[in-house]
DNA sequence: CGATGACTTGACTTCGCTCAAAGACAGTGG
DNA sequence: CCACTGTCTTTGAGCGAAGTCAAGTCATCG
C-alpha cells in the first residue's frame, strides 16, 4: 500500500471543477473571513477552453525571470515557488503558489519572478491575449480575477510582515501556519512541508543554519514536532498561535 | 515669493486629467519598461463621474485598519502612507502611495491597513459598488485597475527585496532609488523625502537610530547629501547605483 | 555499500537593537 | 520678533541574535 503523499488530495486526474481560483474576496460573505472559490462552474467551462493542460514532474521550471511571457498559470494541483537570484548570489523566494493559485503575471511582457515546481504539479496554462479577450466577453470572471490579484497582493504584504520580524522561531512560526492552512484545506492534521529547508530560508530571508536553529528551538519548548523532514505537527496550539501572531 | 514644496507639481487644483493611473503594464510597450498612464481620457471622465474629490491636509487619517471598507482612493496629488501597528507594538508601514497611485483594496468588508496623509492630499474617493457597476459596463477600464494592481503588487513584492537585506545602508538607497523615480517625474532634480525619519524607519524595518546611521554613511561615503530634513541630492550616481541594485 | 547532497551543530564575528542623552527644528505665545 | 517648549533627530555605549565558516551527521540513490 503506497502512501499518499501529503500534498496531493488524492483526487486522479484534471477534474471538472479546475480551474478553481480560491481567494478572500472584497465584500464580507456568508462566509467571514475564510478563503471561497471565486469561479463559478460556467466560468470554469469557458476558461478551460482557452487553457493548455500540463502536468510536469518535481523541480521543473515553469519559467525563467526575464523571459518573455505571454501565459498566466492556475495550479490544478501541487505546489511551486517564485524566487529570484539577487545580484548578491542571493535567493528570494517571494511565494509558495499552491493548488486553485493564480501565478505568472508579467511586468512590459516579461516575467520578473523565474517558478519552478517543488512536487509534481498540473497546471492550466492560460494565453494572455486569449483571457484579455474573454475578459471583453466576461467582465465577471475579469472581477474574479482582480479580486485574486488582490488577495495575492496582501499575502505578498503579509510576507514582508515575515520578513520584518527579527527573531527566526517567528519567522518560521508564521510560515508554519500558512502551510498549516494549506495543509488544512486538504484535511490533514499535521503540517506538509514539500520544500527544502534552503528554500524555507530563502523564503524567511534566513540562512538555512538559522531555520535549522528555530526549528530545533520551537521543538525543545514542545511547541512543535518535527517528524522526518517534511512534516511537523503542533503540540501546544495556544503557543503556536500566540508566537505567530506575535508579528 | 513663496517656494513650491518638493512634492507639490504646481498644478492648483483637480485638472480634467484626473483621476489618473500610472503603471507599467502587462505587455510590452513602445516606452520600454517605464510606468505609462492607464486611463484615456474618455475613461477617466467616466471614472470622475463616480467620484468625490476629498482635500486633506497633511497628518489625516483617510481611514483605519479594520473599519468597513466601501470606497477604493486614487490619488490626484500628495503623498500617503499606508501601515499596520503590529501586536508588538512595532508599526510597519507597507507603502507610500503618490499621485495616480491607486489604495483602499480590502479584504472580506474591511481595510486591512490605516492610511494616512503626510502631505496635503487631493483624493478621488471612489464606492466600490459603484465601481463595480462600472466594470461590468466598460470592461476595458477594469483591465486598466487589474493592470494597476498587478503594478502594486510588484512594488510589494519589491518591498519585500528591499526589508530582506542586511545592511541598513543598501535599504535605505533603495527607497532613496523609489523616492528619486517620484521626484524624477515631477521634474525636481533632488530627492524629496516628505516623510520623517520614523516613518522610513517602519517601511524599512529598522529603527530611527539605524536610519540617521545609515544615512550619515551613505553621506560620509560621498554618495549623496543632506539638505536639510527632506531633500536628498545623490552625488556620485555610480555607487548609488551600485548600492541600491546590489540587493 | 559507497558517494553525493541536504541537514544539523558548534565557535566566532558582525550588525542592528536597546537604552540613554544631547542636539536641531517647528510651532506657539508673549 | 524672539524665546520657549515639545517633538523629532542624532550620537554614543553595550548587548543580543543571526550570519559566516567549518565540521560532523543523516538520508537518498546509484
Amino acid at each position: 500500500m503506497s502512501k499518499q503523499p501529503a500534498w496531493s488530495n488524492g483526487t486522479d486526474a484534471a477534474s471538472p471543477r479546475e480551474p478553481a481560483l480560491v481567494a478572500i474576496p472584497f465584500l464580507k460573505e456568508a462566509s467571514g473571513s475564510d478563503p471561497v472559490e471565486l469561479l463559478s462552474d460556467a466560468q470554469r467551462e469557458k476558461l478551460v477552453r482557452l487553457a493548455t493542460v500540463r502536468e510536469l514532474p518535481a523541480r521543473t521550471v515553469v519559467y525563467r525571470a526575464g523571459s518573455p511571457a505571454d501565459s498566466v498559470f492556475i495550479i490544478g494541483e501541487g505546489v511551486v515557488k517564485s524566487y529570484r537570484d539577487l545580484a548578491s548570489g542571493r535567493r528570494r523566494i517571494a511565494a509558495f503558489f499552491f493548488a486553485r493559485d493564480l501565478f505568472g503575471l508579467a511586468e512590459a511582457g516579461y516575467y520578473v519572478n523565474t517558478v519552478q515546481t517543488i512536487t509534481p504539479v498540473r497546471l492550466y496554462d492560460i494565453k494572455f491575449d486569449a483571457l484579455t479577450a474573454l475578459f471583453k466577453r466576461e467582465p465577471d470572471i475579469e472581477l474574479q480575477f482582480l479580486c485574486k490579484v488582490v488577495h495575492v497582493l496582501r499575502e505578498v504584504q503579509h510576507h514582508t510582515i515575515i520578513i520584518g520580524r527579527r527573531d527566526a522561531a517567528g519567522r518560521l512560526a508564521m510560515l508554519l501556519r500558512l502551510l498549516q492552512k494549506q495543509s488544512l484545506a486538504q484535511g490533514h492534521r499535521d503540517i506538509a512541508l514539500p520544500m527544502s529547508r534552503s528554500d524555507i530560508a530563502n523564503y524567511l530571508g534566513l540562512s538555512p543554519e538559522a531555520v535549522s536553529r528555530a526549528s530545533r528551538r520551537l521543538e525543545r519548548q514542545g511547541i512543535v514536532e518535527f517528524h522526518g523532514r517534511g512534516e511537523v505537527r503542533v503540540i501546544d496550539r495556544q503557543r503556536f498561535a500566540a508566537i505567530a501572531a506575535a508579528a
